[in-house]
Order: C-alpha cells, then structure tokens, then sequence
DNA sequence: TACTTTCGTGTAATCGATTACATAAAACTT
DNA sequence: AAGTTTTATGTAATCGATTACACGAAAGTA
C-alpha cells in the first residue's frame, strides 16, 4: 500500500518548496509555466491526492452539503433528496444523507455529525419539535451554516422552508370525499408540534365546517405513519357508537392499514367507505384498488430547497432573506374513494 | 451570532496553555481536579464545541462510515441501512449514506467524497463494474480505508463481503414455478458483470435443468429494475411463437410491471401464468395479488456487514482477514403464483 | 549605468486539536 | 538538609494545506 503523499513530499523531491507546490496546483498565475506541468507531473506520477480535510480546516468549506430526513425508505423523501441532488450536482457540491429514524436524539446527533464535518449547508425535514434539540439547531445557526427546512419545518427566524400548503391539500381531500357522498369522515393525524399534520387537519375541519358537516373529536386519530398504526386506528373507529364512512389520512401508509383492515373485515370500498391518503406514495397507483392521495411534488420542492440554499450561499452574510416557498398540492383522485364512475 | 470558541479561547481565559485544556477536556489523568472542573466549567460558558475537522486531520479517524448504495427508495436497501446503523450506532458511529443512481461516474466520486471526508469504513453495493471506477477503489484500499461489499459485490483479494446465495434463490424461485405447473419460465436479469443477476440468472437455469425442462435464450431479458422495464419485457415475451407462461424476476419493480402488463391484456394470473421477484419488498406483499419473492433479509446482511467492519477494525494492520458472508434466501410464497391453494 | 517594476519562489503563520518531551514545584526519602 | 520521585503544566512539533509578506533575480526604463 502507498503511503500518503503530501505536497511536501512532493517539494522534498523537487527541491523546492510546499508553497510553491500548492500554487502550482492551484493553477496560481505567479508561477512559471515549466515549475507548474514539472509539478503537476510529479504529482500525478507519485499518486498525489489533496487531503481535502486539512483543505477543510483552512477554508472552512468542504463542497458537502447535509441532508436530515426521517427517514429514507419512503418515496417522498427519497425523491426530494433526489431533486436536491439534481440541482446541487452541477454545482459541484456532494450530498450527504442521514436519517433519524423519527427520533429527536438521533436528529441532535445528525446535526452535530453534519456541522462537525463542516457541510457547506443543511437541508432537512425536521423529526418533532421540542426543547431537546434547541441546542443542536443553536449550533448550526452560531456557526452560520445555512439551513433549509423542506415540508415539516419548524419555526425558526431568519431560515427559510419550502413547504407545500397543507391546508389545502386537507381541503381538497376532504371536500373530494364529501363529494363522493361521505358525510361521517374520520381523519389519521400526526405529531401536533408539526405544521403540517396541524395544517392537514385545520383543512380537513374547515371543508367539514363549508359544507355543512360537524366535526366530531371522536372521529380524529394520532397515529404514527406506518401500516399497522392504519390497522389499529380502523380498529378503534369501528368500536364507536356511529362509525364513519370515510378516512382522509395524513399517510398513506395508514390509509394502506385502514384498507386492509376494512377488507379483513369485508366492509367494501368504496361502496360503503371511503379512503383518502396522502403524499402520493408510488404503491397507492400500483393497488388494484388504487389509493386517493394527496401528491406533494417531492422532486419540485427538492430541487426548490436546493435553488433557495445556493441563493443563500451567494449572498454570504450581507443580508439573510428568508424565504418561504409553498407549492401547491395536487389531489389525485383514484379507486378508493370513487363512487360516480369517471 | 458567538464566534467559534477554540481551546485556545478557554486557555486564554484561564491564563493556562491550549496544552492543559486539552487534557483536562479529554479526562488525561496528570491534570489537577481543580484544573479540570475550571476548565470544563470554562468551556462549558463559554459554549466551546470541539472541532471534529481538526481532531480528524489530527487523529486520522472520524467516527464516521459511509454507506454507498444504487439507491435509497428501494425497501431493500433502506433495511440494509437500517441495520448497518442499528449495529454501529452503540458503538458511537455516524453513518452517511451516498447514493449512485446507477451511474459509475457518481459512484467514483462517492467514493472520493467519503475518502476525502476520512470515514472509518465504507461499506458499500457496487453499481456496476468497470474500469472506469478502478482507480477510485484503489485510491480507497491505498488509503487503508476498511472496505466491505454487501449484495452487489465486487472481486478484490482481501476485501470481505456479506451477500445472500443468489444462485440458490433464483433455484428455488424457478423451482417453485415448474412445481406450480409452469412448463415456459421466462428470467428477467439485470447487469451480467454483477454475480448477483449473473447468479441468479444460474440458479434459474440449473433449477430448469434438474426438472427436464430446456432452456430458451429466447426467455431471458435483461431489464433494469424498474416497473416500467418489467412492462416493456413482457411486451418482447408476449410477441415470441410460444410466449411463456411463467416470468421469474430478478427484481420486484420489473415483476410488477409485468404484472401490471399482463393484467392489461386480460391473462389472468395465477392461472394462466405466473411470477416470482426478488427482494421481497413490502409492495409484494400489500397487493391484492400479492407477488412470490424471494427475501434477502436485508436487515440481517446490513447488521453482518457491520459486524465485519467492526472485527476489522480492531484488528488494525495486523492480519488482513478476507471474510465472505453469504446468508440464505428464502422463498415468500404468494398468490401470484399458486395455483394450488393452501 | 542606475533605478524601478515585474516575476517566481521562499519563509513562516494559520486553521484547531493532540502529545512527546521538558521542567518547575511539591512531596517524599533517608 | 540534600537528593529523589511524583505531579502538574508548559513548550513546541505535528496533521496537510493555503497565503500574506519578503526577497533576490530578471526585465524594463530613463
């Protein structure tokens, strides 16, 4: 195995200095033509690599940019982080991803990790607000690393977010399932802390509330985004006095749950219930009974969270904007909550 | 916004030297107590954050492990992930996912990024093999950096490796598909240069062999994993004289695709013919007609991978120990290809 | 020819932490 | 009291690269 070979090696060969070496890789314009391809030669021949730490520590950039998400195998973080990469590639700056698995110690610990390593910026979706990580994300700020919340954000000023307008992604489901003829619709919700489960539900209460519909507490469910967190939920509805007719889920994970829980219990949808979910998950096409769901175009705010963070990174601490981009949500109305033909 | 407090800061505060702050930081035993607790109660006020970078460039370890796969939204490799953290997070690593999309040139510089971010390990499912990604393998193994392949590996002495036996799964896939009756067994295979398409492609051969059955060159596509390949395969099949009555997939994506293609033109599955994938992602599960996979137990092979880093580490430059890990497939059953019910 | 620019390179500080070695002060021997 | 050991801390090198400043040599100017 070769050893590491620095620039000092290389000037100890050449007889001439660090200094000189390093200007000549860095294409530095003071230094003579034949020193530059003799040295850019010899490092090339002795297998020369930059240490892009050490580059780090004195620069303090390193052309990484860090990327927290919940979690990596759902569709919709999965294709933002894919959008992220497509704008930020051609910039030169690399992507580096960790996940919280939902957990506010493991978030704490990414962002530390991420800052640590001297990502150039941070991107993410934040896992649950509260008092713990106040202190991981002072940090970040302190050390000026530009920070970009994407869908579940958090309010921090001065940090800008892309977010969908999940009120009216509630709306638009819930009305769609009064449409279809639903008058007792439960809904799936999430972690409160977070606008967009509280956003969801403010929507779906408000389309209960136009369209003459009461809201009825029993009805709403905080459950976690996940199958059997469907199933469970569906168990509980079922036990109420009147039980609904409709759910609009806040995942489509749970509404997946909800549905096979009603079909173990041969209630048929969407004759006698109706489904409705969100983030347009790949699977709620691919269903022979295809899932409703609220599509939040992951590539687009992807790629919109990395267009505001290079912005950002232009404008180096002359002014901060802060930016709120909010993309519309598309309903995508399919089989489990169609009863009039189409 | 505090400015970046160095060890020096605190030494400053205190009129002692960077020397003693750091050993008093880092619990050295010939520091006084009353030195100690002053210093980290200095520290401490003054919000003082060690710098990773420096300690790294320093040290030369990071506490950090890369993990390079294809792609993230796939369950398979989201589950590998999961369990290479699950086992390395008690041991006080972060691990930082890159991913490739199939494209060598990203894989390249994955590499470099993770080399040049000096992680502790890089484990890793190769995209493809080739020359062109030579020299960024090399560049890891000259660098000492520990090195280990799951799933998708690639040749190279003294690098360990944790995969399933492909060969057997694809046998007992196509094994299962002759006992259902199946007589025309089409193979959807991917990169041959990969052993894991190359190995099942054998298995899937053999197990025709064994049961008297030829095969037909003509049956075997070469697809990439996704459902829109697994469509456009199906058309191909469907135009031979005698189009098959079976598909064992190697992937999951082409083998809903398939079905969803077959279900198009009005042949019912399982009766008239059947599929098997690979992966066993959840999808193949959830759907009506739930699709026959073979399981990678995905979570398993990431906790062995880590596991192998692990021994290897500790045993620094002593004995380079070449371990190959090959866990056992496992058929999943399913309605899309079971005639016979149980 | 004498003086000023320009050119190419060297010197040394810097980024922030760790640590082998040196050393002064304290504690212990005898 | 003189010598030895221990303790706590300081000094300075190191990891690998960049860069402000310095400086001798070559080229240009009057």
């Amino acid at each position: 195995m070769s050893e590491k070979v620095t620039i000092y090696d290389i000037a100890e060969k050449l007889n001439i200095t660090a200094a000189t070496v390093s200007r000549a890789l860095n294409n530095n314009p003071k230094i003579k033509e034949a020193t530059r391809e003799l040295v850019i030669k010899t490092a090339a021949a002795m297998n020369y690599k930059q240490n892009k730490l050490a580059l780090a520590l004195k620069s303090g950039r390193s052309n990484n940019i860090g990327v927290i998400v919940p979690r990596i195998d759902s569709n919709f973080f999965a294709s933002v982080i894919r959008g992220i990469e497509e704008e930020l590639y051609p910039h030169g700056y690399q992507v580096i991803i960790c996940q919280t698995h939902e957990s506010i110690k493991r978030e704490n610990e990414n962002l530390h990790t991420l800052v640590d390593a001297q990502v150039d910026g941070i991107m993410m979706s934040v896992t649950g607000i509260s008092d713990e990580n106040d202190s991981a994300f002072r940090n970040v700020l302190e050390k000026n690393v530009p920070l970009i919340f994407f869908d579940r954000s958090k309010h921090i000023d001065g940090v800008s977010s892309v977010t969908i307008n999940d009120f009216k992604g509630g709306y638009l489901a819930t009305k769609h399932l009064i449409d279809e003829g639903c008058r007792n619709i439960a809904h799936f919700s999430g972690d409160q802390s977070l606008d967009i489960f509280k956003n969801r539900f403010l929507g779906y209460k408000q389309a209960l509330l136009d369209n003459g519909l009461s809201f009825n507490e029993e009805y709403v469910i905080f459950t976690k985004s996940s199958v059997e967190a469907g199933k469970d939920a569906v168990d509980k509805l079922l036990q109420l006095q009147t039980p609904p007719d409709a759910i609009f889920s806040s995942s489509d994970f749970a509404a997946l749950g909800a549905i096979q829980e009603l079909k173990e219990r041969n209630i048929s949808i969407p004759s006698e219930f109706c489904v409705a979910g969100f983030s347009n998950e790949p699977f709620t096409k691919f269903m022979e009974l295809s899932i409703t769901s609220v599509d939040q175009s992951p590539l687009e705010m992807g790629r919109m969270s990395a267009r505001v963070f290079l912005e950002q990174v232009d404008k180096t601490d002359t002014i901060k904007i802060e930016k709120k981009v909010v993309l519309a949500p598309e309903l995508h109305i399919r089989k489990s909550s169609t009863r009039t033909n189409f």
